[in-house]
DNA sequence: GTCTATAGTTTGATAGAC
DNA sequence: GTCTATCAAACTATAGAC
């Protein structure tokens, strides 16, 4: 009488409840600040009552992790989903951009994937594994550009994240920093000396 | 018999004692993290009840505030004892050699500065103004350098930033964005084609 | 003025009924 | 799987000893 199908069916009920809880908590982290969440204010969102979270997950930091890794995937859709252009320097553009405006977009996303925020938090192995699989993909993308070195690919990220990080601590939802993405990624294509784009359009 | 002596040795002993408190926060913010840290934890540490604290702060956040103030007190002094070269690219690199080994060599210190990892803490606008302090003279210095145009000065903090949080982040207790730093200097450097450094010792 | 004692509230986590 | 009940720890605030 316990086949197969009711096995899947409870299966796919409980990764609905788990999605449903992890939907929960992004939006009280975006509302009361990443640390600041609480099982309560999450449970009460979903409709239950704190306790019966751990049914689910098997600390606040597990949810934590959860989160991790979900953000990581979402990022590798985002990566995944867009084509390049052939033009290195376009190329390199875009994948800035890319970066910047995830990042930018959604500050506890951003903190968790980029920033120790939350003491004692450590990412498990399985969900690390996400974020390596992004820099998997950030590699071979890179060295399609053009760029292989290790230290060109850390310089790189450095330099991106930088101006996301001073866009959170010093002008949130503006453009400051924003506006320098170009020329910050100019600068750098300059000093690898990739190849200049035709000039088609200058001075006319 | 209550004159200006005893009023002075009683303002003395209270300044003392809320130092001995800045310490000890800053000792176990080091142990358990910045957002971790917890009062009676700070307490214990100077032989106090935490109940006892709020005689000398008003509230949790009144000590990260002055936590906030005297970091950038500490780089303040930092920044004024050292005379920067004549030089342009030389007095750069010191620059940003000397603001990333400070934000590098304590995590909770760079944290309560540079990020906002504390949920609902804001700087006080008395706290603020010490940081402001140290971006004037930021200001100053680069304007000595021949480098005046905010978007400039944005560029250059973003660039040192995010090697520093890519140090935190990916590399902590390393240098493997330590040693891109110089690079990033002179790459930056070039970009706004600064003059270049008399090549004396260039290929003996 | 400074500290202890203490009370009230919130939070993460566990136990056990159903 | 969800609930109620409950615990230990932590922050805030107040009352009162000295």
């Amino acid at each position: 009488m316990l086949g197969e199908a009711t096995v899947d069916w409870q299966s796919k009920r409980r990764e609905a409840t788990r999605q449903e809880i992890l939907a929960a908590a992004w939006a009280a982290a975006r509302e009361s600040g990443l640390a600041a969440l609480t099982l309560r204010q999450v449970a009460a969102r979903v409709g239950m009552r704190a306790p019966s979270l751990y049914s689910h997950f098997t600390s606040k930091h597990a949810i934590y992790d959860a989160m991790f890794a979900q953000a990581w995937q979402e990022y590798d859709a985002v990566a995944e989903a867009h084509e390049l252009p052939s033009e290195p320097r376009t190329a390199l553009r875009e994948v800035a951009r890319r970066f910047f405006d995830f990042a930018v977009a959604d500050l506890p996303r951003h903190q968790l994937m980029n920033v120790r925020t939350i003491p004692d938090f450590t990412p498990s192995a399985r969900s690390y594994a996400e974020a390596v699989r992004v820099f998997d993909r950030y590699r071979a993308v890179m060295a399609a550009i053009g760029i292989t070195a290790d230290e060109d690919l850390d310089l790189f990220v450095a330099l991106v994240g930088g101006l996301v990080d001073a866009q959170w601590a010093n002008d949130p939802g503006g453009t400051r920093y924003a506006r320098l993405l170009d020329r910050a990624v100019d600068m750098y294509a300059d000093a690898l000396q990739l190849p200049q784009v035709h000039a088609d359009q200058e001075e006319p």
